[in-house]
DNA sequence: GACTGTTGCCAACACCTGTTGGCAAACACT
DNA sequence: AGTGTTTGCCAACAGGTGTTGGCAACAGTC
């Protein structure tokens, strides 16, 4: 047993071997990112990885850790959800690789696909429930807004295709935010 | 110099190793579909592999060889664009893992990533310019359909999220139909 | 200053990868 | 029947992978 408020001297590595986990994670995906490349990112040895983290998929497991921090939707208004929400995720995607990583992985990696689904299903679809909408659809909604805000990302990050990628993000605000709005709020026919 | 109007006898073969291929790569990726797994669901030696497509470079581009099909939008009522296109898409991607494959294998490999440009920025954006709208929009129009198609096809497909994985298409094309509409013929503060 | 635990590196293991060359059988053609 | 081509398999190579165990240097404690 040790003391867990003392800082230990290896947390630097720890966290430096982190940093360069994300980053590879990010650019190459889950199986092109070798422990070796993110051991010599981090300089350091690959053996330390392997102690500090178990195996390959526990490092990941460590360096896909997310939150989407959605804000709290029952003090915005209802009218303004869709822009709110793009807004929220656009930035949350621009300053946090993990997302990228975990999108880029979660294509190859089953791990990685059910870490996604579990923060889609759970932090989004809570979100949603938020607001009293018809619970029986609650799930649904969730879904069309993971489905639009997931094909943005990965248009715009991994794919680049050059429309997406070259839109400023105000621009893909006015665009996509109508379409979070009625896949929250609307019906299907209207 | 052969005669390529005569069948040749190894033609089953090549087929044979061709969906395999398209199977593996769909259902693991591009790393992880490896040649020797392909060979052998083909029933064949890894080495023939190489001996008809060269390399797994040359075997993936001749399995993601792919035609999105799109129909003549200039037939099709303007008011019905979006809902002509989700269906399209939904059964396109229904019938055929080719476009599952490519999907899996552009999150990871650059040469997939790179096709799945080129099908989308052309294919789509030159069906998007047939009808006749500001071609100043017509790219940003087109990028906007492929991100709300791709993530559909992302959720459903890759991650499998619950709600968009069990949900009918009809319902689907019911939802996003609206969205394609906007996309394709709307302006963005509507 | 000796003792104990931590941090780090080196070397190696066992396995899997794409890829190659050679050789036997089946075929096509005269 | 005999010759040249095609189809297929086997064995192997060279390189890269995650992972492991041991050993030196260091830090902190009595």
């Amino acid at each position: 047993m040790t003391t867990p408020t003392h800082s230990r001297r290896s947390d630097a590595t720890r966290a430096s071997i982190l940093r360069a986990a994300r980053e590879r994670f990010a650019a190459d995906g889950y199986e092109r990112a070798t422990i070796r490349a993110i051991a010599a990112d981090a300089q350091i040895d690959p053996s330390m990885v392997m102690r500090y983290y178990g195996s390959k998929e526990g490092l990941f497991a460590a360096a896909a850790e997310f939150d989407l921090r959605l804000p709290d939707l029952t003090s915005v208004p209802p009218a303004r959800l869709g822009e709110v929400l793009v807004r929220h995720f656009l930035s949350r995607w621009e300053g946090d690789e993990t997302l990228v990583a975990l999108l880029r992985a979660a294509s190859t990696n089953p791990g990685a696909a059910e870490r996604m689904r579990g923060i889609f299903a759970d932090q989004l679809t809570a979100a949603v429930a938020t607001f009293g909408t018809d619970p029986a659809l609650t799930a649904r909604r969730a879904g069309l807004v993971a489905s639009q805000v997931l094909g943005l990302a990965f248009t715009r990050y991994i794919v680049r295709l050059p429309p997406m990628a070259d839109t400023t993000p105000e621009e893909l605000v006015a665009w996509i935010a109508p379409t979070l709005q009625r896949y929250l709020t609307g019906t299907p026919s209207s």
